[in-house]
Order: structure tokens, then sequence, then C-alpha cells
DNA sequence: AACGTGACAAGGC
DNA sequence: AGCCTTGCCACGT
């Protein structure tokens, strides 16, 4: 039988959406995957996603349009590099959320 | 089975 | 702009 999608599952599948050239944040995948005001979890869930798994990752980005990798380690150049290439331009170490965002983030506060 | 942790977000100063 | 606090909840100990 078929289990039912953990939740980790249910965010990789959400990530696996976000196009080419766009960028989104960590709570927009959240509300998208039907998990509102958990981005934490999102963040949780990349970081524990597989090798074998091909999803964009480097497409998710914090609610401040920046990368929320460390410098250390050489994975926030990686990151970097690899949104580069797909054109998104950086002022300074951020992105312009507002055009090169995937959807319009909604504030579903209250 | 409680507890601390975390690739976050929003609000208050 | 930057720092601190609080809300969030699945996971590994």
């Amino acid at each position: 039988m078929k289990r039912a999608p953990s939740t980790y599952e249910i965010i990789w599948e959400t990530i696996r959406h976000i196009p080419k050239g766009k960028v989104t944040t960590y709570g927009e995948v959240a509300e998208q995957s039907g998990l509102p005001r958990q981005a934490r979890l999102v963040g949780y869930a990349l970081h524990n996603t597989p090798h074998g798994l091909d999803i964009p990752w480097h497409r998710v980005i914090n609610s401040q349009g920046k990368i929320s990798l460390p410098k250390q380690n050489g994975s926030y150049a990686k990151q970097k590099k690899l949104l580069l290439k797909e054109g998104i331009v950086f002022t300074g170490d951020k992105i312009d959320l507002k055009k090169y965002g995937w959807l319009r983030r909604l504030k579903n506060r209250k």
C-alpha cells in the first residue's frame, strides 16, 4: 500500500515546481505545501535532502532576499553560482524578490 | 516521552 | 539597518 507522503516529501515536491530563473522563500514554500508559517520546517527538509533527489534547492532563499547558507564552507558560493547561472542578479548579497520572486508573497497573518 | 535544535519569519525597539 | 524575542513543529537523542 502507498503510505502517505511525509512532510519532507510534500516540501520537496513543492520546490520541484519552482521555475528556472525564479526564486522563492522558505515561508512561501511552506505555504504552497499547505504548511503555513512553518518556514523552519522547509529549511530542515532541505538540509535533509537525499543526494539522489533532483530538485532546484538553490532557488529557495530567505524572506530578506538573501542566501541562508553559511559563507564559510563554500555552500553559499555554490548556491550563488547556480543562481547567477540562471540569470538572477545580486545587488550586494541580496536578490530583488519583487523581480525574481516566483509567486507574490502573501502575508496571511491574522 | 521530554527536550533541544534549526538552510525561517515577523514584529518590536 | 540591526539585534532580540516569539511562534512554529518534525526529528534525533
